[in-house]
DNA sequence: GATGAATGAGTGTTCATTCAT
DNA sequence: AATGAATGAACACTCATTCAT
């Protein structure tokens, strides 16, 4: 079982597959390529797969657990620093600052698998995988800006704020995308990331100051 | 040529296949669906259409156009204000409003199509419109940081500085995406779009302070 | 529409069909196969007909059509003159046999389409259609034994008459199942009818009798 | 070789292969679905089994040579009795009644193999075992014609005799059939029977006295 | 202007079977 | 006695496109 031989046939189907689905997209994707390409048949393909999307769940899979783990891991802890908050407080940009640098971190060692995902999922089970994620942030992002604005209660939040919080945690998540599909390096995203969240912070103190 | 009947048949077929790509999306819209929907035989729309990515300029091209053109009018009468502008003056956010309003306005009342360019052009000549008209407001935004900063030249802004205003102009782009697709009116879009603006202006600032 | 040169090719195509489904049986039979011997592209096949099934249907139903149109006609005629019938009356055997004449020729009419429908249609569509004619029979048969018996009431019918009625009714339309895949010609058929009428009424009788 | 623990794997393979092919037909089964629902290797199977008509086999193969052999002593039995006949002799329905009784409670002992043998067996090499089964009971037939109708000696039978004859062989197998398809329990199946065989009897009168 | 027919390469997927270990 | 891996041909079906009429 799980040989070195079904590994490196598993390993050669999964590199073929990055390569055509980086190439293509994942619906123009042809299994057949990717088999040719892997120097295996289509029924060898589909004892270690189940089906296309299983496939590219193989693929992008992996790095996108490791993505959600850490961001489940940094969005409980800031939850719990909340408690401890008093209004007029002073937000802990170290620590959001850390914790972006880790998922930079993350993406770039994943690169090629990140940028399949957000740009070539099209027809796959992994489609609304960033919408997914920015509804994720938008609940966390209801906490933060409850506590800076001094509410009380979530439900005296006026449509025109979840609106407004919502398109900033679908910003705070494009932040990420962009870093990664305009950045040749983590080194160099990395470098980017503090003037991005310069903007960030200074479109939160817009909109607060406005409201 | 071109008289009520023929024009009649295009009609259908534009209407069938603006449907059809709005379901399903480019690349698994079916022209035999269109056809059939439309009561039209697949001969007839190769006599109006060159191919498949021609019927969808069919359907999106007339909307962008006019986005377009407004876009370009805003900004070459943007570009002769500059001219009189001296560093540490105001920037003037009622026009900058004013051509948003505009567009938001352009962007409903043609909401299925540009939804459809948005969000369901992949695999269509068309599948990186965003990314080519946030380019295009890209010149647009240097000359903003420009001023705003106060340099002399252009050449003097730095690789930071550029990568900055790069995602600044996605970022406005991206205002207008949302806007789309998450009111459903325009009446409620251009409710939302003060608080957008709030946000943009506010991560200027936190940009230029920082920088 | 319908022109000459497309009638040719769904004839060759139904003729090809005809002669893998004889030959293979439904599940079998290779869309691939019938189109290489009909000279025609797969495509080409799919213009005519929906799937596989509708191709079996071109085939057979058709025929299938024309003996149950047939049936239903001689089931309404015969229910009518039961409205007449006294108990211990005769029963009208040339009538009978008049209807299992024309049936007999039906099924001579289209022997091949039939015994496609009789032991090749597993898997398809069709692949009940005995039991159903025979469960359309049986309808017809609860009505002539209880006039036979002198039921006043359907609801009188035991069990086991329920029972044998049931096997009368199938075994009915296994004597034309029979003759159609025993009998090389319509003539021997008709030929050998007489023998199997005597049979099937020997049994009504063994049963009425025994009752 | 032979240990409890092939002992085991084969018995679980021929279970789920039962189960596979009562639910789905010879055709239609998969060897995987088999071997998964079993627990074992597709490679377990073809040690035991040399293909899959032979897994089929395995399924249904005793029952059937059981009920082979019981029709073989009964007829043998009879062909003995048969020459201590004299024409016009009454036949002796008993024997042939308990005979019956016999078969059915060997098809009903086997009831799930019985019923795949008559209606999932397409595909097989035993899709034809009733038509098989039917033509040996064939010859036990004309010697009951023969005895029935006086005759001196078989070469008498015209072609119509020998049709009819043929059929009625098929119809008692037909009747085994619909008992053990329409029949839960071996209980019912013999209270029908009576019923069954007093259409069979009035059968053959109907004929004897018509030819 | 438009039809109906046809192309032919392509799709993802399943299958019974084999075999080195 | 049994495994896990692999084969390779086959499957039904869909597609955008073409073209004589």
């Amino acid at each position: 079982m799980g040989n070195d031989n079904s590994r490196e046939t598993v390993e050669k189907l999964l590199a073929s597959a990055k390569k055509e689905f980086s190439e293509k997209g994942y619906m123009k994707a042809s299994l057949r390529n990717i088999c040719k390409e892997a120097g295996v048949t289509t029924g060898a393909l589909y004892f270690f797969f189940k089906d296309k999307d299983d496939l590219f769940k193989g693929v992008v899979g992996g790095p996108l657990l490791e993505l959600r783990n850490n961001l489940a891991k940094h969005m409980s802890a800031e939850l719990e620093e909340l408690d401890s908050y008093t209004p007029g407080m002073k937000v802990n940009l170290e620590d959001d600052m850390a914790a972006a640098t880790e998922a930079v971190k993350i993406l770039f060692k994943h690169k090629e698998e990140f940028e399949i995902l957000i740009t070539k999922a099209q027809g796959s089970s992994f489609e609304n995988v960033i919408d997914d994620i920015a509804d994720m942030m938008n609940k966390h992002y209801i906490d933060m800006f409850w506590n800076m604005k001094g509410y009380k209660s979530k439900k005296q939040m006026t449509k025109e704020d979840k609106f407004i919080v919502h398109w900033m945690a679908h910003d705070q998540v494009d932040i990420f995308v962009h870093l990664l599909t305009h950045c040749k390096t983590e080194k160099e995203a990395l470098k980017q990331l503090k003037g991005m969240f310069s903007y960030i912070i200074g479109g939160w103190f817009g909109v607060i100051n406005n409201t």
